[in-house]
DNA sequence: TTAAAACATGTCATTAATGACACATAGGAG
DNA sequence: CTCCTATGTGTCATTAATGACATGTTTTAA
């Protein structure tokens, strides 16, 4: 297996929230989701048809206006199934982290090489911004702090915030080990 | 493009260190490199040779023993100007963080689920020993802290460690807010 | 009214990565 | 002497994912 096929468990959990359509699963990857995992439709759509083929969903056909149909697909109690063992399945520690910024500070060992401080203050830009960003989204969704439905969404947006806390902090210390 | 192919880069990093075996490349992922990224055999050495056809690696055979050939790669100067060309490149803020944890915490919305303390404490487990790990990998390589030379390997790992640090404060956080 | 943006669904070629298959030598322990 | 482990190098089928190509409708704002 190339790699553990994720998305068809992101898709079945999704519809298992409510039915939508594959542009709408589409889109869940730009907001929510999107914080962290990704998915094009070119991936979505063919997943959604293995999955009905496999008996895990179903879908309605809707019609906008004249002639414009659209797919709502529902999951089946077999997609239900899939779903849960999925979730009681253990699930490897992986932080499998493939961070290609780590990997280019790996190749300069030389802790006065002049390229290094320019690099480490160009990350720290992205990713104080990419700090700012979630902070501003776990403000925005969750004012009232920790909720009782939707925890899971909370828990993964606060744990966004503190990685890239943590991160910023590395690079910030990354500095004053260089010239 | 699939993915990057960041492997050539890494290839590129450690032959430019000193020159080595298909063997030991794939050994290095065991070790230093294997912290923070995998690779195996069956993707080294069709990379090594797509290297040396693009004139970035040359090889020279060594025989061991009787009949055993290795072939030895080094980098050359054009090999040389890919691997800085990278370096030089701007780094995406990615922390592509795909997290099959995170993941499934996102699918079950509800504090009071009682599959939620169980695999919580689950993960507590496999990331305190992941954590310990590399604790103890920091202070077998840099006993002395912050080298001059190796920083960047100090670094990676000095990450990793407070990655971890992180990973595990989030999990005992999350439990607080479930049943 | 007309053009742009959003809605909506698909296919296809290419690439990266995995795990399995395959084969052979070298060295050390029993 | 024999077996096991490590060394050493490769191929191949399959899968996941990407970006580009392709096509058409509906809504909204200028």
């Amino acid at each position: 297996m190339a790699q553990r096929n994720l998305l068809q468990f992101i898709i079945l959990g999704l519809l298992h929230q409510t039915p939508l359509t594959g542009y709408e699963l589409t889109k869940a990857f730009d907001s929510d989701i999107g914080e962290f995992w990704s998915a094009q439709h070119s991936q979505i759509y063919p997943q959604l048809q293995k999955l009905e083929t496999a008996g895990s969903l179903t879908h309605t056909e809707e019609v906008t206006g004249e002639k414009l149909a659209r797919k709502r697909y529902a999951i089946t109690d077999t997609g239900l199934d899939t779903l849960n063992n999925w979730l009681a399945a253990p699930t490897p520690a992986s932080t499998n982290g493939k961070d290609e910024f780590a990997l280019k500070l790996y190749f300069i060992p030389d802790a006065n090489d002049a390229r290094l401080r320019p690099m480490l203050e160009a990350q720290q830009v992205e990713h104080t911004a990419k700090r700012t960003h979630l902070e501003h989204q776990l403000a925005t969704k969750f004012p009232d702090g920790a909720p009782t439905v939707g925890l899971g969404h909370y828990l993964i947006l606060q744990h966004a915030v503190s990685r890239e806390h943590e991160y910023c902090d590395w690079l910030a210390t990354a500095l004053t080990h260089c010239r």
